[in-house]
DNA sequence: CCGCATCCTACCGGATACTG
DNA sequence: CAGTATCCGGTAGGATGCGG
């Protein structure tokens, strides 16, 4: 079974660590996914991750639907772990742009795995009797 | 810039679907990342990760710590969502037994690409003056 | 030993109205 | 335009105790 080679491979990873080391990242991951897990996150990382051009408040507001609220929230959330930059212009009326960081940009891909996964797999939300 | 050149591909890969397919896809990964998102879930699968053995609930209560209320909630989530299958054994004392599903092995290496972007990259929890 | 039932609290996120 | 202030219902999840 290549399953068990895959793991083999985790685990080796994973030793190469220090047990400090692997805790820490263990716990950024964690942060992570506690992050992503959040309403909307995903959503409007998804958004970033597809366009070229920065992304201002409004545009969020409308293409999601989420409340002004929420939606401040969740972008400081998003500045504050680093995965984007807010740049405000002064001017009138005025104008804040949101864009990715490079951080947020090395995160995409693993997005693109997830992705994959779910093309293929789907969790069981409906018990109904179809996949397999 | 080869940014550019792994967007081109994330969105070439993504207009390969088509449209409805797209949005069950992004569906699907909203609520894995829902799911994941939720306390001790994460660490509740990488104890499956690493295990050869299948597990126990009171295994896992001791080496996370969480209260069994919760513990019971996230395995049957993790069951219900056909990444955990869970065996009981009708015998004195009763025995209970979680294992990974085959879906679940394919997940895993979806976190280990987040595991190896966690290595490089912290989200910034600890914000001083250190940015701009 | 496994894990549900109950109770209780904290926080999350929506709606709406208002300010610089 | 880009948020903050306020209110409020829903739910997550910890603690405890009991039942199979």
């Amino acid at each position: 079974m290549d399953e068990s080679l895959e793991k083999e491979e985790a685990r080796k990873q994973r030793e190469q660590l220090s047990p400090a080391e692997r805790e820490r990242v263990e716990d950024r991951v964690s942060a992570l996914l506690d992050l992503l897990g959040k309403a909307h996150t995903m959503a409007l990382l998804r958004e970033f991750a597809f366009a070229e051009e920065p992304l201002r408040f409004s545009e969020l507001e409308e293409s999601l639907e989420i409340s002004p609220n929420t939606l401040s929230l969740r972008l400081s959330e998003l500045v504050d772990a680093g995965l984007l930059d807010r740049e405000s212009y002064d001017e009138i009326p005025p104008r804040v742009e949101y864009r990715p960081t490079e951080r947020a940009e090395d995160l995409f891909p693993a997005f693109g795995h997830l992705h994959r996964w779910a093309v293929e797999h789907a969790l069981e939300v409906s018990p109904k009797s179809e996949q397999e």
